[in-house]
DNA sequence: GTTCTAGAAC
DNA sequence: GTTCTAGAAC
């Protein structure tokens, strides 16, 4: 098992799980890049955004709902985080980053780490427009392999 | 994804 | 001299 395969592993670890639901988990970032870094994963198989498609609206709907319910839990403020996914992942397993603005942490060492998400190289779950948008340009990359993110 | 590091850039 | 960047990691 490479190191791709760490979140796979971590969230079949039930000490590590901070809120679950049956289709759904919610772990602490290992490396968090702000004061509070949360990863939202289903439990079915998904290795990444690249094989969503609409028949996975309500899986998605359920990982922001545990996104929301982890902020909850802790008692932050939802507005204070940024909500969304990786435009170029590196770890198998589909998650959701939910990450506190500030940005302030050891684990935060580069411009790289930044801007993976506060560029275009962070893709947000913003309900109607993320559906509407974001799964369009999913549904465009499967016939042109190819995904631009307009915004 | 992280760590390490040689060579480049400043 | 210090910072930045890019590539290897068996």
């Amino acid at each position: 098992m490479s190191w791709s395969n760490a979140l796979v592993k971590e969230i079949l670890k039930p000490e590590s799980l901070i809120i679950s639901s049956e289709i759904a988990v919610v772990i602490a970032d290992k490396f968090p890049k702000a004061r509070h870094h949360y990863l939202v994963l289903p439990l079915a198989d998904i290795p990444s955004i690249f094989h969503l498609n609409r028949s996975h609206l309500p899986l998605l709907e359920e990982l922001h709902l545990l996104a929301r319910n982890v902020v909850e839990v802790k008692g932050l403020h939802w507005q204070d985080f940024n909500v969304g996914f990786h435009a170029e992942p590196s770890m198998q397993r589909l998650h959701l980053h939910v990450v506190s603005r500030d940005f302030v942490s050891p684990s935060l060492k580069n411009k790289k780490h930044w801007n993976s998400f506060n560029t275009e190289l962070f893709v947000p779950y913003t309900s109607k427009a993320f559906e509407a948008g974001f799964m369009r340009q999913l549904e465009h990359h499967e016939q042109t392999k190819e995904i631009e993110y307009s915004g």
